[in-house]
This record gives structure tokens, sequence and C-alpha cells, in this order.
RNA sequence: GGAGGCUUCGCCUAGUCUGGUCUAUGGCGCCGCACUGCUAAUGCGGUUUGGGUUUUAAAGCCCAUCGAGGGUUCAAAUCCCUCAGCCUCCGCCA
């Protein structure tokens, strides 16, 4: 593994101790074979035999059994071992992404341009006073309510909520993804094998009493689909988009964004999901983007799309695009949509496979954001305001709202 | 929440009471071959998954796998315990 890969300096090591382990497992496995092999003949003897004969082969059975389960204990332990060293080991990175940290990004394209409010005249609101305005978002009574981070959509803030949901939807459904409404609680398994129980366990909600945990995208219960399973090649890809709750305890990100309904614990999102042959993956990543940057165009906003750096990809991903999107207010632009290129780390974790030409070996899982409501929300409102407080509706949402051309400030 | 039933190698299924001859039965589907001038039908063979081993490769051979894990035993699909999932009925509930 190359230093340069991932900014990890265990992994040399990890890799080390994981190679000895599966060394001890190979060697007690073979041992266990060939005991096990001579049992089973002792096995057939047995019944056949009587007198002395019967009891001398007893005898040998009697230290065979013992001899059999050690060497079953020893392999237990040394699979145990080489699978827990196995799991803290992320994916391999793609040679393409940029070496180091969040603010190493490279900025691949950028379409669209930030509106010059100045020379509009106006200084631009931002999205919870507007929101606010249109009677859209409540963040007061979300915290009464649940407490910080928390949020009602009122009015026109649900029916926006609707709109993206039926656009993103119809969009997926369209470039031929499976709609499906997901669960939100799921086991221990699920979380584990998506990658989610590592570096970001900290942001994961868990139910302790029935050791549930509740997902934080849709990516979690789409991947665990076909948990186990062995899909045949020729019906690859697999591409489903879906549509879920998803809750982040947003742990380590205290006073971050704290303003409106930026960073939020529990949102909605459509979420796209693919699995394809590994070969595909790469190809398949770009699509991803395209759709992504196909729905931000659509909502006519101005965005950039980064190459997200090897420290800020996360155990799962060997490639991270991010689209960013331009918020007026905050002069930058911020994340709305990521999509990962897994390979086959998810399907590994899984056991999702793949049969082709007979054999039989894992698959690769991708997934892209479609639309993540509150933020598409926040960059809405902003870019799309005028000078009244009233924010025109792009033209791709308009069938989804009753024709509504413009939201506008409702009087309380 | 309470009571009962069930889970076998793609699907269905025999086997579990009475542990060893289960190297898991049969049917369907699927694959290959044979035969019939096509199709159909018929016959024969094959058809879980994972690991190991040998080999240029293939075949072969060994081990595990009867929902999962543990136990009893020389020996477990079969007996015991724990757990999970599915189904039925009762209760509760949107």
């Amino acid at each position: 593994m190359r230093a340069s890969q991932r900014a990890r300096g265990e992994d040399v090591g990890l890799v080390d101790a994981l190679l000895s382990a599966d060394e001890r497992r190979r060697s007690s496995g073979v041992r266990f074979d060939e005991l096990r092999a001579e049992q089973k003949q002792l096995g057939k003897l047995i019944p056949k035999a009587a007198g002395d004969e019967k009891a001398e082969l007893l005898r040998r059975a009697g230290e065979l059994s013992a001899a059999v389960k050690a060497a079953d204990a020893e392999r237990d332990e040394a699979e145990a071992e080489a699978q827990r060293l196995l799991r803290q080991l992320g994916n391999l990175v793609h040679p393409e992404v940029p070496v180091g940290g969040e603010d190493d990004f490279t900025v691949r394209e950028t379409h669209g341009t930030p509106r010059d409010f100045d020379a509009e005249g106006f200084e631009p609101k931002d999205h919870l006073e507007l929101g606010q305005a249109l009677g859209a978002i409540d963040v007061e009574r979300g915290a009464k309510v649940s407490g910080s981070r928390f949020y009602y959509l009122t009015g026109v803030g649900a029916l926006l909520e609707l709109a993206l949901v039926n656009a993103a939807i119809a969009q997926a459904t369209e470039a031929g993804f499976i709609p499906m409404l997901t669960p939100a609680l799921v086991k221990p398994r699920a979380m584990e094998g998506t990658g989610f129980l590592g570096q970001a366990a900290e942001n994961v909600y868990h139910l302790e009493k029935d050791d549930y945990y509740l997902v934080g995208t849709s990516e979690v219960p789409l991947a665990g689909y076909h948990m186990d399973e062995i899909v045949e090649a020729d019906k690859l890809p697999l591409r489903y988009a879906g549509f879920s709750p998803c809750f982040r305890r947003e742990a380590g990100s205290y006073g971050k964004d704290t303003r409106g309904i930026f960073r939020v614990h529990q949102f909605d999102k459509v979420e796209m999901f693919s699995y394809v042959t590994p070969e595909e993956s790469e190809a398949e990543h770009w699509r991803l983007l395209e759709w992504e940057k196909q729905w931000l165009t659509g909502l006519e906003l101005p965005f950039r799309v980064i190459d997200v750096a090897t420290g800020d990809l996360g155990a799962s991903a060997s490639r991270k695009f991010d689209c960013e999107a331009w918020i007026p207010t905050q002069g930058k632009y911020r994340e709305l949509t990521s999509a990962s290129n897994c390979n086959e780390f998810q399907a590994r974790r899984l056991s999702i496979r793949m049969r082709q030409d007979k054999k039989v070996r894992p698959l690769a899982t991708l997934n892209g954001t479609l639309c993540a409501v509150p933020r598409t929300i926040v960059a809405l409102l902003e870019n799309h305001q005028r000078a009244d407080g009233s924010v025109r509706v792009p033209e791709v949402l308009r069938p989804y709202l009753g024709g509504r051309e413009v939201l506008e400030p409702v009087s309380r």
C-alpha cells in the first residue's frame, strides 16, 4: 500500500499483523481438516467393531475429539483476529485522488455564475430570514420540541420539500433507477458493512435497548438490500433511488453552521445507489456525477465539482466527488451532493457477489446524493431571492408546486 | 406482550420421534450430451456455497456448510440450551 494513498500511518503495521493472523488461520485450518478426516473414518469403523478392537478405536476417537476441539478453537481465534484487523482497513484510494485533508480537494469544474447582488442593488438575505418570511421554516419551535438542529418545514416549506422529492424521484426514474422507500432503522450488520461504524461511528444514532441504528443515509439500507446475495452479472447494473429520513448526531460540529437548517440532526434525502461490475465502477461514478449535475443545473444553482482529498474520504470510498452550490450569504461553495465509488469495499463486507461466466466474485457499489432536502432549500432560497423577499421558483419545480412561479412572503 | 407452528444444497420436498448405512431423498427449474430432418417429447449425466490441496490448466481429492451460535457424545440434519427470522391465533395499535 502506498504511503501516500491515505493519510494513515497505522496501515502498514496493520497489514503485517493481518497477514500473520491469516497464516495462523490457514495452518490451523489445515490441521483441523486432517484431524476431522481421521475422525470421520473412525466414525464408520466403530459401529462395525466389537470387543478389544472397539475399545481401542474408542480410545483413539477420544484423543481425536480433544485434538479436533483444540484445532477448531485455534482456527476460530485466528479467524476472528484476522477479521478484526481487516475491518480496520479503509478502502484503497484511487490514484488520482488529491492527498491531504479537508481543504486539499481539487476543483474539477464550475457551473453557472454567482449572482452579483451589488449590481442588483440589494443585500441578499440568508435562508433562515427568507424562510421565516415565507412561513416555510420554523427553527424556534423545532428547538422547543426537539432541541437544537431540529426544525419544522411549514406551509410552503413543506410543499417545497415534497416538490423537490417528487422532481428528484422523477429524474431518477427517468434515468432508469428503481424508486425505493427504505427502512430508517437497521441492524448493526448493515451499518458496519457500509463502513459507518469506523471513524464515523460517533455521528451515528444508536438505539441501545433494541440494538438498532438510525441510518444517516438510505445508502445503508440500499447496500443492505442485496446483502448475502449472488446477483447474475447480466442483471447489472442495478440502480435504486432511495428516499428516506436521515439522522446524524453531528458530534464534533458544535458551533458550526448553527444558524438555520444547513446542518441538522434529521432530514430527508433522495439517494442514488448502483450495483455494477468492478470494471464498470469508474464509468458509473462519472454517470452518477452527471445525474447530480443535471439535477443542480435544473434547479438553476451555481455550483462547482470537487475531487475530495484522501483525508476526507471516509472508510468506504475510493474516490468521492462533491457538488458544492454557491451560498450567497456565506460567500462560499457548500456541499449539496456527494458521489462515492466504494468499488468492492462494501460488497465484501456485506457479502454481495455477482456470478459471471460461472465465477462468483464481489461486485462494486456506488452512491450519490440526488437531493438532500434542507441544504437544497437553503441554496434555492438564497440564490433565487428577490429584493422584496420573494423567491423565484425554477421552472423544473413548478409542475410539482401547482404551477407556482414565485414564493411570496406571508404576513403573520 | 401471550400461545403455538415452522426454517433442509435455486424453488418445493423426504429425513428429525428411535444419533452411525445421510457420501442428505424425490420433483421442478437450469446446464451438457444422446436421439428424433425443426420444435416438442424421451433417455443419460450434471447442478449449494466457502476454504484448502494438486495442476500450465482442467478434472480430482480433503474440510466445513441442513436458519445462527453454543452444548452432550467416540459420532448430531437428528438430542439439549440460547438467539434470529417467517407464519397462525389472541391482545394492543396508526
